[in-house]
DNA sequence: AATAGCATGTAACTCGTTACATGATTAC
DNA sequence: GTAATCATGTAACGAGTTACATGCTATT
């Protein structure tokens, strides 16, 4: 055993709140949850055929348009065990996160270098920007309470982002005002 | 080119500071940037003779009591061309990072969840703990002045390493009181 | 008709983890 | 003496990225 392979779970769970295509599961990596986790299409479909295989999830052939054959995939009550076993287990270690921005500023000695402003200011851009895509996609997806209720983790993780983005602003402002 | 060996370059950065060993180097990783990157020493050690292949550092034999023999590298002129042009250029994306966690609370749909206070329990006694080394950290590290003048760098990732951990418990305990 | 987006796949490659393997030294 | 740590390496594997490749559909 290699690595854990969360890709797989995180395919199962998309499939549990609907059936989707290997194109609809690329485009919800990108939106809802690309903050905490990533994926090309080039992982997921090779993924997809391996989860039919194992018979946790199945697909059936759609035709839209007159030509355009889409496949939709399905979990089954196999994918939906296995699912289960992993979503309710216990998350005990913390994946480290990795900032390339950050292992550069380790190098820096002195307070007066003269690349830190240069530096600082460019990630100021890079996570302004950030937060404030974040809080559109917030005023889009959760302006109704309503929304919230109904996809509470949701909620919960883009409110984790907005601080994330928010904290990593203020430490850098902070830093070299 | 599939990725973009970013090991090199902190090999090449902490060579920079003092000759080190691929001991040496593994300690460094697990203790003063083992928050922003990691590396086991299965992949430190073969880095190390590549970049020695490519002239970019070189070692010394070393005979520690009577037989143990290590390598203590030290960077080269290459080396460090090739290093500072790492540290001093843009750094545009941000590597986005990765949390088991926060997936596992994204297929949470409702706030009533049997599960949620279980999780957030567990998250909240690994992060206090986090949080309770990093401080502890600071208190070694930097307790006084001096120390911060000579490695502000280091100091500025520790702090925000503190602040993104006092951050997430803090949301932890605002969603889940 | 041209462009952007929908839709699915494979190939090549590197990154990174886990495990295997060996031996010396220090502290208890 | 024995356990923890120092010290260095390789092998096997899976995870993840980039690039290659093809064709359909909707919009302007």
């Amino acid at each position: 055993m290699a690595q854990k392979n969360i890709l797989q779970y995180l395919i199962l769970g998309l499939l549990n709140q609907s059936p989707k295509t290997g194109y609809d599961l690329k485009r919800v990596f990108e939106d809802d949850i690309g903050e905490f986790w990533q994926a090309q299409h080039s992982q997921i479909y090779p993924e997809l055929k391996r989860l039919e295989q194992a018979d946790r999830i199945t697909h059936v052939e759609l035709i839209a348009g007159t030509k355009l054959k889409k496949k939709q995939y399905s979990i089954t009550a196999d994918g939906i065990a296995f699912f289960d076993e992993w979503r309710y287990s216990p998350t005990s270690e913390i994946i480290a996160s990795k900032d390339e921005f950050i292992l550069k500023l380790y190098f820096i000695d002195s307070k007066n270098d003269a690349h830190l402003d240069a530096m600082f200011t460019e990630q100021k851009t890079l996570h302004q920007a950030k937060l404030d895509h974040l809080l559109d996609r917030r005023q889009t997806l959760f302006s109704q309470q309503a929304a919230v209720d109904a996809h509470y983790g949701h909620y919960l993780i883009l409110e984790h982002a907005i601080n994330r983005e928010q904290d990593y602003l203020n430490w850098l402002t902070t830093a070299r005002p």
